[in-house]
DNA sequence: GGCAATACCGCACACGTTTTCCGTGATTGA
DNA sequence: TCAATCACGGAAAACGTGTGCGGTATTGCC
C-alpha cells in the first residue's frame, strides 16, 4: 500500500473532468449526470484514491472526528462504551479519540482546548462514576454518557440503575426468596444509593453501606447471616464475589441455601466467582451506541435534550439458578 | 470559552503586522526582532487565539498526531500504555487517538487507511500478546510495543519476560525456598514459554502448562503439591490467585508453607488474593514512553531499529513476605 | 556622507479539498 | 423558430496556516 500522494486532481485528469466535478461525483453532490459520476468513481478506484482528511477538514468545516473524553483511567466502563460509540460513528466513516482526563481538571481543559483546535465534529463525555457531572463549556455539540450533565437542557443516555436493582429482586422472588438482604458500596455513591433505594422500596430492609471490595462482601456477610437470609443482592461483582467466598468457607451452599446476585457483569470477577454469578450487565456497548447515535443528530443539525434512561439486563448464572 | 473563532490574522491585525509575520513569532522561525515577537505572543494571549490544527496540518504536513494502534480489546495492556504513551507525547502537543482493532485484520486495514488520510504523523503498535507480530505498511513511521514487529528492521519495544520471571525465582531462593514449582499459561503462547523457559533454566524443574484461569491454578495446585514445594511461581496473577485460594482451602498457609507468586501486577487481582500477590510489573507506562520518545525521534528523521527490552519490576507483597 | 551589509518584515503562494457561482449547450414550450 | 428553462460541468474562491523570497530601513564602516 504505497501510497505515491494520489490526489483528487490526479483522479480527475484521469476521468477527463475538472477537480471540482471529481469532488462532487464522490461525494455525491451538486448535478452531475450518471455517467459522469460512475466514470470518476471508476477512476478514483483504479488510482486507490483515499481523500486527504486534512484537506477536506478546512474546506468543509467538518473534521469526520468526535472525541471520547473519560474520566475512567481504567478503562473499565469507557472501553466498552467507546467500542458502541465506535460502532455507530465508523458506520459514518467518522474516527474516535480517547481522551483519559485521569479525573484532573486541569487536564479536562487542556483537551478540550486542543479539541476545539483541531474542530473535532462533537464530544462524547463519559466517566466512572454514574453522579451527574458539571457540563462541559464548548461550542460543540455534546452528548453525556453514564453520568448525566447537571444541566438538564443538556443530552445525556444513562443506565436505569434503579429497573437493574429492582430486576434481580422480582427474579430471586421468583425463585421463591423471601428474605433478602442487600449489600452494596458507599452510600454517598450515586450508584449504590439510587440500586439500595430501588431494593429496599421493594423489599422495605435495611441495605448495608460499605465499599466496593471483595473484603467488605466477606466481612458484611457475617453480619448479614444473623438475619438468615435466603438470598443476597450485591451492589457489585466484586462484593458479590467476597460473599460467596465467605459463604463457601462457611459451608453455606450457593445457591441452593442462600441465593447470590452482583451487579455490572465484569467478566473477571462475574465468571471467576464461584459460583458464576447471576448479575445485572449495564449494556455499555448500547450505551455508547445510543450515546453516538444522538450526537450524529446533534452535529446534524437536530440536538435532542434531556436523559435517556436505558434498560439494564439482568443475565442468569449458578449463583441463583444452581449447576 | 466562548470561541468566536479567532484566526491569526486577528491576531496580526491586533499587533499591527502581518499574517505570515504573526505565524513566525509564534512558532519561533524566520527572523524577527525579539520586540516584535513578544507584542505578538501578547496580542495572542489577549485574545486567546489557538491556532487551528486544520490549517496547520494542511500546510506544514505535520498533524501533530499520532495512533495507537491495538488489537487489545479489554484495555488491560493497552490502557497504561496508552497512558504512557501520552505522557510522553502531550509534552509535546501531540494527541494520541486510540484504534481498537478488535483482532479484525480488515477493521486494522480500514483503520491504517484513515490513519494515513489523516496524515498521523507516526503510529504506536501494541497487542494483547506479546508474540512477535507481523509489520503493518504504511510509509509512515512506527513503533511497536509489548508485541515486536517480526521485522528486525523495524522499531520495537518489549518487556523482558526472561529477566521477570527469573527476579522471582531469585527472591523466593533468597528466602531460603529450594522447591518451586510453576504454573503457568498455554504451552504455545510465547509469555508463558518465555517465563517458563527462564524458570526451567534457574531451577531445572518442569513447568506445568494449562491456561490463564483461577480454575487451572486451583486445579495445578492439587497436582503439583505431591511433590512438596515449598514455594509455586505463577505464570500470572490469576493464576497466583487460584493456586492461593486452594492452598487457603487445603489449610495450607501461604507464605509460611508455601510462598507463591503471580505475573503482571493486576490490581484487581494481585491485591484482591488473599493474601496479596507477589507479583512482576510488567511497567507497562515506561514501555509507552519509551515507544513514544522512540517514535518522536522517528519522526523527527532519526529512527531506530531493533527490539529492546525494558526490564519488569519485582513487587513484594505478602505472599512471600507474611505478615 | 555614501556604500554595503544586515536585520527585519511583508507579500504571495502552497497545502488539498469543498463549494458557490456562472457559463454553455441542449431541451422544451409557445 | 425563438426564447425560456434546465442539466451539466468548469473556474475560482475559500478554509487557516506555514514559508521562501524579495524589498526596505537601519546600522556600521570607511
Amino acid at each position: 500500500m504505497k501510497r505515491p500522494g494520489v490526489r483528487i486532481t490526479d483522479v480527475a485528469a484521469l476521468a477527463g473532468v475538472s477537480a471540482g466535478t471529481a469532488s462532487k461525483a464522490l461525494n455525491n453532490t451538486g448535478q452531475l449526470s450518471q455517467e459522469t459520476r460512475s466514470r470518476v468513481r471508476r477512476a478514483a478506484a483504479q488510482l486507490g484514491f483515499t481523500p486527504d482528511a486534512r484537506g477536506r477538514a478546512l474546506s468543509s468545516g467538518r473534521t469526520y472526528t468526535v472525541a471520547l473524553l473519560t474520566t475512567d483511567s481504567s478503562g473499565r466502563f469507557s472501553i466498552p462504551i467507546m467500542r458502541g460509540v465506535e460502532d455507530v460513528l465508523s458506520a459514518g466513516e467518522l474516527a474516535t479519540v480517547l481522551c483519559d482526563t485521569r479525573d484532573d481538571p486541569l487536564r479536562e481543559q487542556s483537551y478540550l482546548r486542543t479539541l476545539v483546535a483541531r474542530g473535532v465534529d462533537g464530544i462524547v463525555v463519559t466517566g466512572r462514576r454514574t453522579e451527574p457531572r458539571p457540563p462541559i463549556d464548548v461550542p460543540l455539540p455534546v452528548v453525556y454518557a453514564l453520568a448525566a450533565s447537571t444541566n438538564p437542557a443538556d443530552a445525556s443516555v444513562i443506565v436505569d440503575d434503579a429497573a437493574g436493582a429492582a430486576a434481580t429482586i422480582t427474579h430471586l422472588q421468583g425463585l421463591g426468596c423471601t428474605r433478602i438482604a442487600h449489600i452494596t458500596g458507599p452510600a454517598h455513591h450515586r450508584s449504590a444509593a439510587e440500586r439500595a433505594e430501588a431494593v429496599a422500596a421493594a423489599l422495605c430492609t435495611e441495605p448495608l453501606f460499605g465499599d466496593w471490595s471483595e473484603r467488605w462482601g466477606r466481612q458484611a456477610t457475617d453480619l448479614v447471616l444473623r438475619e438468615h437470609p435466603d438470598a443476597i443482592t450485591c451492589g457489585s461483582d466484586q462484593i458479590a464475589r467476597g460473599v460467596c467466598d465467605r459463604l463457601r468457607e462457611l459451608g453455606r451452599s450457593v445457591p441452593d441455601e442462600i441465593a447470590v446476585t452482583g451487579y455490572d457483569n465484569w467478566p473477571v470477577m462475574a465468571l471467576a466467582s464461584r459460583p458464576p454469578l447471576t448479575t445485572v450487565d449495564l449494556r455499555l456497548e448500547d450505551l455508547g451506541r445510543r450515546a453516538a447515535s444522538l450526537l450524529l443528530e446533534a452535529i446534524a443539525g437536530t440536538p435532542h435534550h434531556g436523559v435517556l434512561e436505558l434498560p439494564a439486563q439482568l443475565v442468569t448464572r449458578e449463583s441463583t439458578l444452581g449447576a
